[in-house]
DNA sequence: GCCGGCCCATGACGCACGTCATGGTCGCGA
DNA sequence: TCGCGACCATGACGTGCGTCATGGGCCGGC
């Protein structure tokens, strides 16, 4: 019997989901969390074989819970499951160490096999997401420049973002450029938008 | 025996859902399907009773679909579901005539018992967002400035969205502005956002 | 008929921003 | 050790943008 911890914010899904597991009579559902807190409070408690989690949470990101997931209950294999997978997502959770990463447009029993899957040790990644991977290759930003656009995506003056990067206005303006450029971006905007659309940010 | 069909462009979701309805054994998934064309297909072939529609589809808008639907099968009912509902999104549905929505964040019990309500003619809207709705109240943006934010929200300059709109670029700096006072920010890029919470464009 | 709101346009002003050149400090690999 | 690249800063230049004033054409309500 592998036992499977499941976090998604969204109650309909979450349970959706687990009824969907529960038709597997391998598989058994011992806790369920709708944040990233709930969730590694759950696994302390229940040290599951398996953690399906949504790429986003509403109190953080799934892949960084994955990591400290891992650390927390040693024999427990990540799965990420999210709504639209970008190629930057997916080699973050790699390298985070999650063994599975599945887009919620795939067949319903692709998830229970998943389970099965990493639950041996195995991995798998949706093979539509890994050739984009692939394709689009590495983020060209340096991680400063990714720090900057970050801040900058919400529409907020040089000034602010200076403020808040502790930085001088300048060298916010020089970050921006340079990431606007290496993305083809003809604005620090666009650039967000750009990188954004890659998982890059 | 209440007949539904279920649209969702996740598969995940979507059967998770299915299975999710299966239980309840005075309701029955006659129809599933994928995209927007696909499901005004499938409604024409199996006239269900009650439709529960993503509000992202690939091809359309969940409303508009809905506001389809009920004009070629007149004797079915439409719930929306979504996984972040605004506050216009819900006035928009209304619009529409549709009977039920709610955020992927309630809880499983609920869905089933809406989909009997709006199909014994009743209407259920999740009463956190009505509120929200409520307290938003109509979009204070003019028909063209709507247009013009929407333009404007990949971070296209001006002289760009000008050419789009077929407009000067003085006339669309002047919307950008308009809609910019309007809606309490710093820059038309905090306006996009914020349009975008609220659900107006 | 007149007034008011929306739409479109033009022009001017000033600040914010994008771009470039320059220079300094680190850490790393050849 | 030297070279290179990331990182931070400063200053200057030109332009894009936000803002305001002004004015004309169009519709709908008082």
């Amino acid at each position: 019997m592998i036992r499977v911890l499941l976090a998604d914010d969204e109650n309909l899904i979450r349970s959706a989901l687990a009824a969907l597991l529960a038709l597997e009579d391998d598989l058994e559902v011992v806790a369920e969390a709708a944040s990233a807190t709930e969730a590694l409070a759950m696994a302390r408690a229940h040290t599951p074989d398996v953690a399906v989690l949504d790429l986003q949470l509403p109190d953080r990101d799934g892949i960084s819970l994955a990591a400290e997931l891992a650390a927390a209950v040693p024999g427990c294999s990540s799965v990420i499951v999210t709504g639209h997978g970008r190629p930057g997502h997916l080699k973050r959770a790699l390298e985070a160490g999650v063994r599975g990463f599945l887009p919620k447009t795939v067949n319903a029993a692709v998830l229970s096999a998943v389970v099965r899957t990493v639950h041996q040790g195995g991995r798998y990644v949706d093979p539509e997401l890994a050739a984009e991977a692939i394709s689009a290759g590495d983020s060209p930003l340096t991680p400063r420049e990714a720090d900057i656009l970050e801040l900058a995506a919400g529409g907020a003056p040089v000034e602010e973002i200076a403020a808040r990067a502790h930085l001088s206005p300048g060298t916010v303006r020089n970050h921006l450029s340079a990431a606007a450029a290496k993305l083809h971006a003809a604005n620090r905007h666009a650039a967000v938008a750009e990188a954004r659309r890659h998982g890059w940010i």
